[in-house]
DNA sequence: TGTACATCAGTGAACGCGCGTTCACTGATGTAC
DNA sequence: TGTACATCAGTGAACGCGCGTTCACTGATGTAC
């Protein structure tokens, strides 16, 4: 077997990437529920069938995008928190992939949509997505094993039933084999879940429009609930 | 003018109702982008041009929708607000408001997404819509005037333009004549903003299947956030 | 109370459109000898 | 290096479907006198 990419198969490569981003440029103008092959094929200059060559169906190219997506955001925050890294502090790191993931965020709302939005009806995400989803609260957890803070003050103590959750959260192995947090305090770990939970929420709101009219512009309402919440998690420094 | 309602007028407001209930039906079926007119018309046994008579367009439709779920939502809450509010904390008023709208949300998933989730491409709501999404985020807020807490622990300062924004906000005159929280310190409104946010973001991640896998089923992190955020506001008793 | 007229609900056909997917096919590119 | 065959990309027609909206119409309900 030959290993050399021949003609073909870097034309492949290179139409397969042409559909993806024809399509991720349908997305933002009619949203996912629309998108459709046809409209992608035609903006190509090809035939529609011609498509089923390089997608299956339309459900396996909105996987793709999906997957696509959720490496983009995911790869923005880690290039941000490893920046961040040298010489900075964990506050640091944490303020920039904020920003970094809220960057992407408006910079591709339909994307973000399509990942953090409704879900499409009749569409069942595959377990392929998982790996990617996971990057985005993977740059916050690692801050936290890094630093392993101790918060100023102190929440409701955790039931049984979540303390059990937490665990086995964190011994959770990826499917490249990292295993969450195996060391974090199941304490920590929640207020991990909980920061990321908010950060997504802010940004919903911000992009989905439920801010209107209210803290709109969101840039500083956002800068200064990433610093709250960064003293919620104990980084240090604690100001 | 006669005010007494004819036949015709009954019949009329009933079938508008039948109209919206079976549109409901088959958001949950389907979701929003796919509702069409045809199908409930035809859902109805009736001919889809005399949808015509009750609503001028599919968006009109939609609105009809929206405005109804935002009602159902914030009338939940209210009302929970409201019962525990009789010899109750306001720590218990505030727990079983976000019950009530956890509550709801998981019984009408799709209409939560609907309001919640990603935007329908090409609908602008209307400005009609504005009273109704405001009664969630109210119930929280008239619970924080009557309480006017103080936190355990300080967050950042607010920068001056946050705390201008906020100021506005709280002076924000509602359709109904009330006016947001003008007695409340931009502090206290921060963190409400900040509460409110991540309560959604739960939810939505919850809904949107973001912690499948991971603290699934989401009641006992659930009820341990609510009352974390209970902290954080401030609420009486501190526990 | 009865009649003439106006209002309204619902019909059925039509317009013009778009969709996902299948299938038999042509012609170009790649592979084995 | 040349040839025979296999693989693959892309075509074009077709299937069967659904959509929102308009329009002229019939017949029932309501109103004014």
């Amino acid at each position: 077997m030959n290993a050399s990419r021949t003609a073909r198969d870097r034309a492949r490569a290179e139409l397969t990437q042409e559909i993806k981003n024809e399509a991720r440029r349908q997305l933002a103008v009619d949203g996912a529920q629309k998108l459709s092959l046809r409209s992608v094929a035609r903006e190509l200059g090809m035939v529609s069938s011609a498509l089923y060559r390089y997608f299956a169906s339309r459900d396996e190219l909105l996987t793709a995008l999906i997957i696509d997506a959720y490496d983009a955001v995911g790869e923005q925050a880690e290039k941000a928190a490893e920046m961040a890294a040298e010489g900075g502090t964990p506050r640091e790191r944490w303020r920039k992939a904020c920003h970094a993931v809220r960057g992407w965020a408006r910079a591709n709302p339909h994307e973000y949509a399509l990942i953090y939005g409704s879900p499409i009806p009749g569409y069942a995400a595959p377990q392929d997505t998982v790996a990617s989803a996971a990057r985005v609260p993977m740059v916050l957890f690692r801050i936290l094993r890094e630093t392993n803070p101790s918060p100023a003050f102190e929440g409701p103590p955790l039931t049984e039933g979540l303390a059990g959750q937490l665990r086995a959260l964190g011994e959770l192995v990826l499917p490249d084999g990292e295993r969450i947090a195996p060391d974090l305090p199941p304490e920590t770990l929640n207020r991990g879940l909980v920061v990321w939970t908010q950060l997504f929420g802010m940004l919903s709101f911000e992009l989905f429009g439920q801010f209107v009219g209210s803290v709109d512009p969101t840039d500083e309402f956002f800068d200064h609930t990433i610093e709250q919440f960064a003293d919620f998690l104990g980084l240090p420094p604690a100001r």
